[in-house]
DNA sequence: ATTATTCTCACTATTTATGGGTATTTACTT
DNA sequence: AAGTAAATACCCATAAATAGTGAGAATAAT
């Protein structure tokens, strides 16, 4: 019998989830949460198996959970519950070691043979999401190595997505404004992008902002 | 017998909220749709007292379903299924026509309440009209919506943001380059960035991309 | 029916970015 | 000592973006 408590901030969807378990003999909902607070407090006092965990709550969000279980040592397999799939995110879930990670708009099945996997301690991220989620990994962990990016290159990477233009960038740095376009130029055909879109949005997805 | 159509993008939400309702004698999920074309579809050939339309929703939200309804002339009790509620939003929804509208964190006696009531062609609306609980999605969205820009201007920054250039975004659009000028221009104004680097982060930031 | 918004297009002028070079100094490596 | 990577700087030419202004057409709102 799996024991799962279910945190999410709507009450349709802890309903929901409830009763799309019940049919599954082997699993439980032992109890709810609507934040992420409620959540700790009830981990602290009962047995769990799996968490399930919705990402986007106010005032406490999913990921800050996980960090505060850690903090107090509590060990839980963690099952996260989200709507998006986007690369910062799933980066994130696997540096905080959370077991599993799967779309809310993933079907009874889906959910149900994730909740067994986590439980018993193996990882297991929704299809869709472990193909983002191994792109970002080569991503951020090859990218910024892997495309051999300079300090100062990286430096003006985030002036840049900071918008600032060429010349506030030369003040800032105290060098020439020929010297940044040099650097721009190279970041440009080093990260293989066509415009400053591109620079920005490498920027974004390898959190250098 | 109340012959549901429930409409919701998430896979989770439908599967849950139907399993909730297969618990009432007198509620039958007839059928689901994950889109607002495919609901359409399904209402102008089946049978159907009471609609309940989750109201965000990519591509088509639910209020354009319902006047897409209206303008095909089909006529069926709308209870609305939210996140967020509030008074303008709910306004919006009376002058719309629409029967109820009831708010996702709702418990499950009250979502049967709801759908009796609507599909008695009563009017029923949450009497849990509270502060409202906001995730990121409904961030980006009242970000969009405060800043109010229009589809074409987000379509246009999603196409800068994907690193196209003004000439590119226009023939895409088969409009004039001169357009795609002054839509830039004005995006830049409504969000107060100086550049596309602030416009690609405005995208990121908001995941429009 | 009238107003307001959105989308459309155009023109001019200026600024900034992009792409092609080349080259010097510094620091670090072998 | 020689080689290499990094940071620096400059030039030229072109492409693209930014800023200001104006305005017609289609739609939505009232």
């Amino acid at each position: 019998m799996i024991r799962v408590l279910l945190v999410d901030d709507h009450q349709v969807v802890i309903d929901g989830i409830s009763s799309i378990l019940e049919d599954d003999a082997s699993i439980k909902v032992v109890d709810s949460a609507l934040n992420g607070a409620d959540a700790l407090r009830k981990l602290e006092f009962s047995a769990v198996d799996v968490l399930l965990l919705d990402i986007n709550m106010p005032e406490m969000d999913g990921i800050e959970v996980v960090r505060q279980l850690q903090k107090k040592g509590i060990k839980v397999n963690v099952l996260i519950l989200t709507m998006h799939n986007n690369a910062q995110f799933t980066k994130q879930l696997i540096e905080l070691g959370v077991q599993g990670c799967i779309l809310k708009n993933s079907g009874k099945k889906e959910l149900i043979f994730a909740i067994n996997e986590v439980s018993q301690g193996r990882r297991i991220y929704g299809d869709d999401v472990t193909e983002s989620l191994f792109d970002s990994l080569e991503k951020t962990q090859n990218a910024v190595d892997q495309v051999q990016l300079t300090k100062r290159e990286v430096e003006i990477i985030k002036l840049i997505a900071s918008e600032l233009n060429t010349n506030e960038i030369a003040e800032k740095l105290f060098i020439s404004s020929h010297t940044v376009d040099t650097h721009r130029k190279n970041i440009l055909s080093k990260l293989g992008v066509k415009n400053l879109a591109g620079l920005v949005r490498f920027a974004y997805e390898n959190q250098l902002v």
